[in-house]
DNA sequence: TGAACATATGAAGATATGTTCATATGTTAA
DNA sequence: TTAACATATGAACATATCTTCATATGTTCA
């Protein structure tokens, strides 16, 4: 090759602490369960009871588990009344999903 | 655009052992060391020890980690003479990467 | 062939993670 | 206020994961 000096698209790595954080981001995509959530409520929001009915899972499961999505800033959140009523953040969650799942299928 | 009966971006739930893959693939990409890793390679080939050096890590701990990015298919693997050059398989990989970061950074 | 080097791998220990159970907190309506 | 319902959370357990150590495997060259 020549041309050797040139740098195409060099990404210099992140600190530390923001690979931390991105894996750490990466870990909540991780799981199978919190993926079947992100993709319930990617469309419409629902009900923390609703979603652990239509993933037939317990409630205390689900709720743990979209605490983990919440952290992340992965979900909003709206009460409404008794309800609280949980969607997908943004287009960018799941752009990741696409994306990944775009590796898997292949 | 107009306007058949089109649900505007409608992801399918994938079946269950497809989003256990997509799950194991977003695990990958769930630890700072193979982050590191990654991003070690990124442009160019690297040998294990090189890397371990680099990162300052065990060439063990580099190996193992290598084993689960070459099983998930996100490494090329080249042998010459006694050493053995990792490069990342593709731009999708950066780009996972890449989209992960936008989302912690912003 | 054997020495030196590079990489891979099994086992073990420490730590992290996911689910369940029991219960606490928060909300509404009577 | 209390009853009924929705959600959140702490503790406990089982399982998964990461790193290290020791060693095996593979390669080159004298």
């Amino acid at each position: 090759m020549e041309n050797e000096k040139e740098k195409v698209t060099t990404p210099e790595m992140p600190d530390i602490d923001v690979l931390f954080e991105l894996a750490d981001l990466f870990k909540v995509f991780g799981d199978s369960t919190r993926l079947r959530i992100m993709y319930t409520i990617s469309e419409n929001e629902m009900s923390v009871l609703n979603i652990a009915e239509v993933l037939n899972m317990e409630q205390s499961t689900i709720s743990h588990q979209l605490r983990v999505l919440r952290q992340n800033k992965l979900v909003r959140v709206r009460r409404e009344g008794k309800q609280i009523y949980y969607s997908l953040d943004d287009d960018h969650v799941k752009r990741i999903i696409e994306m990944g799942l775009d590796h898997v299928l292949e």
